[in-house]
DNA sequence: GTAAGCTTAACGGTCGTTCAGTAAGAGCGC
DNA sequence: GCGCTCTTACTGAACGACCGTTAAGCTTAC
């Protein structure tokens, strides 16, 4: 009776090197040798690379969705729902960078069948969720479109915070969640656009 | 004198191979065999792989960017401005995939070096032409903070987008370039959020 | 005894890279 | 004109390293 089970172990370390370095850039031999096992022992647990693959996107997107469900339950208006959202959605992509270059990852380069799997197995209920959301959240504007924008906006946020550094004008805190998800509840409830500066309403 | 240098056709080739499947999944051998040459022929023509592919990412990225310029220049209005760099930005990234995921791998995966030298060579300058921009437009609001928003939410949108055809709700044209413009757009020009649909001014 | 859990040691293959060699042409003394 | 050298562009064949994977054997617990 383990413990930790060594499958579970090898688990946990394979799919924080297969998040942070990529697919093809982590070897069998990487994964062993971090776990403290033979390569050998990795196809005794699991049958190739590409179920440990599997199996570690699997393990890490069900485990970090959960919450959640719960993180909407708790608010009580749809205004508090989006606020909810937000804010958990960019301290999770922001701070959990494992998980969420290995999302990213796998939108720019995951095969057609593991996206449709994921998409429709991991993705679909968190995702109609959010549109139930902006569907009342949002007056005239297609509800799904703007679940996609609140998706994006933070995602992107978070991928162009490695180059922010090297950019004019850039503020330490332009990559800080707090500061993220206030900026990203601004551009929904108002516009960015200020009548003043110009002649409009 | 040559139609068409071996050198400029292999870093043509080279540049879609990279940006469709990834550096590490195209080999000198993949690249040699597109071409039409021998794989030492590249050691003629290029020091090593990393020069090849810097070479593809400096020779793309640069020439893509060259449009944004004159794009802005015309613009007569900060508001048109604003529209014909997202209208442009969009297509962009939607229209040419190839240049798009190219992008957004080195934004994932691009070692430390490679990032620093293209923010402060190619992206530095098209950054703060549209820094310059969103500080006219918005009004209280962080101007960097809103430029990283607008790349953000169109890079975003193109990365969600391989998704959305397995999640519910979806429309056709939630990916088509126009329709997620005018759907950024409306976002900067006013709130998503409908007044009427909660109790507030 | 036997099964689970793991190791040792190797296999065939692909990778980036190198290096000796070659064919084509430019420049040049004669 | 011819022969000669040197450069440019390229090829064929191989190098060692690393890859995913597997067969066979060794423990330990029941």
């Amino acid at each position: 009776m383990p413990e930790t089970s060594t499958r579970d172990t090898i688990l946990e370390i394979a799919s924080r090197l297969f998040a942070s370095n990529g697919y093809a850039a982590v070897s069998m031999r990487d994964v062993a040798a971090r776990v403290g096992v033979t390569q050998a022992n990795l196809y005794y647990h699991f049958k190739d690379k590409d179920h440990l693959i599997r199996d570690s996107l699997a393990l890490i997107i069900a485990h970090k969705m959960e919450p959640m469900e719960e993180c909407l339950k708790a608010a009580h208006s749809n205004k508090e729902k989006i606020e909810f959202f937000i804010s958990w959605f960019v301290r999770l992509v922001f701070e959990d960078r494992v998980f969420s270059k290995m999302i990213l990852r796998e939108l720019l380069d995951g095969d057609e069948d593991r996206l449709q799997y994921l998409s429709m197995e991991v993705f679909k209920r968190p995702f109609a969720l959010l549109v139930d959301v902006m569907r009342e959240y949002t007056g005239r504007v297609d509800p799904t479109l703007s679940a996609v924008s609140v998706a994006a906006i933070i995602l992107g946020h978070f991928q162009l915070s490695r180059i922010l550094p090297y950019l004019p004008d850039d503020r330490a805190d332009h990559t800080a969640p707090d500061v993220v998800a206030r900026h990203v509840l601004a551009m929904l409830q108002g516009p960015l656009h200020d009548p003043a500066g110009s002649m409009e309403t």
